[in-house]
DNA sequence: CGGGAAATTGAGTACGTTCAACGTTAGTGG
DNA sequence: CCACTAACGTTGAACGTACTCAATTTCCCG
């Protein structure tokens, strides 16, 4: 138990309103009235570790998740075990859009770092939203870009070279760690190159060949998972379909 | 110009309480006189030309569209003028979803056969929506779905050997010939070779011998466009992993 | 019936996978 | 604080599958 000064602090710091990543998150674009009935419906859950699960295949869609600090793979898999990466989630991003069809996850939500999610009760949500029209238009903007970002995916794994593949890869991480106001020629990538692979189509060997290639013509600088986009035009030309050969 | 009672008979058979789509469209599971308000909102346009576009890549996202008769491809373009197919949208299916996030469209519709939508002013779904507490639910249990198939897209494109792509393909079309009522094991591509090559990331040759092969080992019939699944077993296994070898 | 697009088939090549060995990093306990 | 260990990552050589290029056949629509 804490002292009622401290809980106050705690609360500040805690709710949309004062949340940085307000601008990107549910609560964009909706008067400050109408955030503290969001604000109200919104759970804090607990630090969720690295390597832990957020949420199971097959395991009720009764919320949604805004990634808050650190970032979560969503894991996908087939019946004989095999999984498959199709998707990383940022901070400010939504996990668990996958339930919404049919009311059951789809994939597995693991955290790749020690991170913090917000939880949103989809019933109470869908009482808000019913208040408050401007939230309405932005669950769908939030969600119309998760599917954007799906589509991002596609096209990396529609590209032939696995060069192009990681290229693309690099190139929206960048973009949406900028969004998150990052520097986004320079960063730490939060998964593993296994993740990578997975999410790519590419066994981990290749994906290792593809950042070594990429750093020997002076296109990007690699160390571990230390990450710096040196020529980011032609990272940019690659994305738009102009090859390097 | 019609007479009137001809007019009045159209006018029943056109909307939404008389739609055979009408379980797997917006109005599922909202009471009648709801039906009656969303119906007020919905458009029915004029027929789509085989090979017309619905929309364009850059247009604006004032309108959603269900395909009501007739299949349509959406085609995502690069700015190198590349095109990859990134959905096929059966009758009951929404298209223009992908401008939710953005306001935009992020790529083409085309009509594959002659066709039929119906067209969703969003600032109006979205008054509607907000009256109609059911419909809010619905729209995001269809966008669910919407996301549900482009996850299945992507397991396809995530598999390693053609023959499971396009079994997976083969499927995955079957289950949602199966929802439309229609038979599930025997039906007719309403795509081209290329297109489903540019569907699942391989080239025509090797969608050509794939089909080839599976017919050879009598997994299914092919004849054009008209194909027959003759070992639902064994697609099934393949679905699920249990690859055949 | 003719013309053009769509689809099939064949041979050679290129690229990513596989299998295997080695290096490196980070987290743990003594 | 350092040694230890296991996970993570890199590099190399041989192989296999889908791509490329090219020729031919089939289908569809006027």
């Amino acid at each position: 138990m804490e002292t009622a000064p401290v809980v106050d602090l705690e609360t500040l710091r805690r709710n949309c309103a004062n949340c940085s990543l307000r601008q990107l998150c549910l609560p964009a674009g909706i008067v400050a009235s109408d955030v503290e009935r969001l604000d109200r419906v919104v759970k804090r859950r607990k630090p969720v570790a690295r390597g832990e699960h957020l949420f199971r295949v097959g395991s009720g869609a009764a919320r949604i998740y805004v990634a808050r600090e650190g970032s979560f793979k969503t894991v996908a898999c087939s019946a004989d075990g095999e999984q498959q990466v199709i998707g990383f989630h940022l901070p400010g991003e939504l996990i668990g859009l996958d339930a919404l069809g049919h009311g059951q996850h789809r994939c597995d939500a693991i955290a790749l770092e020690n991170a913090r999610v917000c939880e949103v009760p989809l019933e109470e949500l869908h009482h808000v939203a019913a208040q408050v029209p401007g939230l309405q238009r932005q669950l769908l903007r939030v969600i119309g870009r998760s599917m954007g970002r799906d589509q991002d995916h596609l096209e990396m794994m529609s590209r032939r070279q696995a060069n192009d593949r990681v290229m693309l890869f690099l190139h929206s991480l960048s973009q949406r760690f900028e969004t998150l106001g990052q520097d986004g020629s320079a960063f730490a990538l939060p998964m593993t190159r296994e993740d990578i692979g997975s999410y790519l189509g590419l066994v981990i060997e290749t994906v290792s060949r593809s950042f070594t290639k990429l750093q020997d013509d002076g296109v990007i600088a690699v160390r571990g998972r230390q990450v710096r986009l040196l020529q980011q035009r032609q990272i940019a030309d690659a994305v738009h379909g102009h090859a390097l050969h």
